[in-house]
RNA sequence: GUGGCUGUAGCUCAGUUGGUUAGAGCACCGGUUUGUGGUACCGGGGGUCGGGGGUUCAAGUCCCCUCAGCCACCCCA
């Protein structure tokens, strides 16, 4: 049995849950180009410090979550776990960084070591998009008003909250980092087991823990927002007002604090209540520092990515599956004519389905079965007189239509 | 990685204090209609009871291990 059971957390995508997939990615493609972000891919595997680096030896993914194995030639390799290192490496590989700003929209199959749940799973899928190369607020804005509108044109924007928050520039960032860890240090008895870890990986952390003592001494900890240079709070604030003239409903939440290393000022997610624990939909930030870490020249960057599968649970509709035009032959002359008239009917773009076997009865039940709209009875009767006889199956009525006009005739079946 | 719940036909489930050949609905196949589907009626196939070990005269029912899913922690998409 367990050779037949796919990979734990890997699951099988079948048609009817890949049209949901498929549906999320041609929305979020057409959304992005409308932004003009443009498609591109990256391989799904990269040398491991790609990741390393700009997440963060500390960092839970790098620290317990990656895919790596060294490969034949020796080569330390990690299956992608998230798409931004990624993106920013082919960025720098293509030598585009004096061709700014780059807009990136991609989308892929990423890999982490987790433990399955619903919502969670080793492979799973995420769209992606990438702005290099804009330090401005908007362009901050702009990425956040793509993933709403994403969101929306899929249905699911009102089961959504959009949370921001904002790390603060480098500077900001690495002085508030002090303050907490000597705050945190002092109060390091009354810390839950986990926050002491957090304390030594990532101290921000603590700040989001849901442990009740851990709350306790949060709600004393100095605030980030004390800690912000003027520069980092007027970024924060052109980027709310900028929500504010675009209408886009948004939470402060001074807590929030994303898991990798790399985020400078506005970080954001937006989550749902519907999906359990894996709150989070779509989550991202600006890395104005990661071009460098990955050995760029500085060059500021913003983008988010956003569970494909995560998505595809909240659509309340499964896109239909195109409906197709059934031949059905009667006899064996028929049959071998029937080869030939479905061949020029899907070369004419008609969507055709031509039962394998049966007699007439079995084919009609596997056209109603795969969906058709019509079906096209091809006997002896119609090859006497170089017909075929067309049933719409939605209101039964069929008309007999020479196979010269048939092509046209089922057009409007299409 | 830690803890908890669950696992019977393709799917959703029932299976009494362990006790004869493990059931239902849906789905599937065939027939009623040898040139007509979707409805109806009739019939049929299909299960190593997740896997392995143990207790017992007897295990789907009890015990242990294991695998997987789900839930919480953790983390995030």
């Amino acid at each position: 049995m367990s050779a037949l059971q796919p990979v734990r957390g890997t699951h099988d995508i079948l048609p009817d849950e890949m049209r949901r997939h498929r549906r999320v990615v041609e929305t979020a493609r057409d959304l992005a180009e409308r932004y003009g972000y443009l498609e591109m891919s990256t391989p799904i595997f990269e040398f491991t410090e790609v990741f390393r680096r700009p997440l963060g030896e500390t960092s839970d993914v790098v620290s317990k979550e990656m895919y790596s194995f060294a490969d034949r030639g020796g080569e330390e390799i990690t299956l992608r776990p998230e798409a931004t290192a990624a993106v920013v490496r082919a960025f720098l590989s293509a030598g585009l960084t004096h061709d700014l700003p780059c807009k990136f929209f991609s989308h892929g199959p990423m890999f982490r070591y987790d433990r399955p749940q619903k919502g969670r799973q080793r492979q799973f899928h995420q769209i992606n998009v990438e702005l290099l190369g804009v330090a401005d607020p908007l362009g901050d804005i702009e990425m956040i008003a793509l993933g709403t509108d994403i969101l929306a044109a899929l249905g699911v924007l009102g089961r959504t909250q959009l949370e921001i928050n904002t790390l603060g520039d480098l500077d900001s960032r690495h002085a508030y980092r002090d303050v907490l860890i000597a705050y945190f240090s002092d109060h390091r008895d009354k810390l839950s087991a986990e926050s002491v870890d957090r304390l030594a990986r990532n101290p921000l952390r603590i700040l989001d823990s849901k442990d009740p003592g851990d709350r306790k001494v949060v709600a004393g900890a100095p605030s980030l927002s004390e800690h912000l240079n003027q520069a980092s709070r007027d970024f924060f604030a052109a980027v709310t007002e900028g929500l504010d003239i675009l209408g886009i409903a948004y939470r402060q939440n001074p807590r929030l604090v994303r898991g990798l290393d790399y985020y400078t000022h506005s970080i954001f997610e937006i989550t749902t209540e519907d999906l359990g624990a894996q709150a989070t939909v779509l989550g991202g930030g600006r890395y104005d520092g990661l071009v460098e870490l990955l050995g760029g020249p500085p060059t500021p960057g913003v983008g988010w990515a956003a569970g494909i599968e995560r998505l595809a649970m909240l659509m309340t509709e499964t896109p239909p599956a195109p409906r197709p035009i059934a031949m059905v032959p009667l006899g064996a002359a028929a049959e071998g004519k029937a080869l030939s008239i479905v061949q020029a009917l899907r070369r004419a773009g008609l969507a055709v389905d031509l039962g394998f076997s049966g007699n007439l009865k079995k084919r009609m039940r596997r056209a109603n079965k795969v969906g058709a709209r019509a079906a096209i009875i091809l006997g002896d009767d119609e090859l006497a007189g170089n017909t075929a006889t067309v049933r719409d199956l939605d209101s039964g009525e069929q008309e007999l239509v020479s196979l010269d006009a048939l092509s046209e005739h089922l057009v409007r079946f299409r």
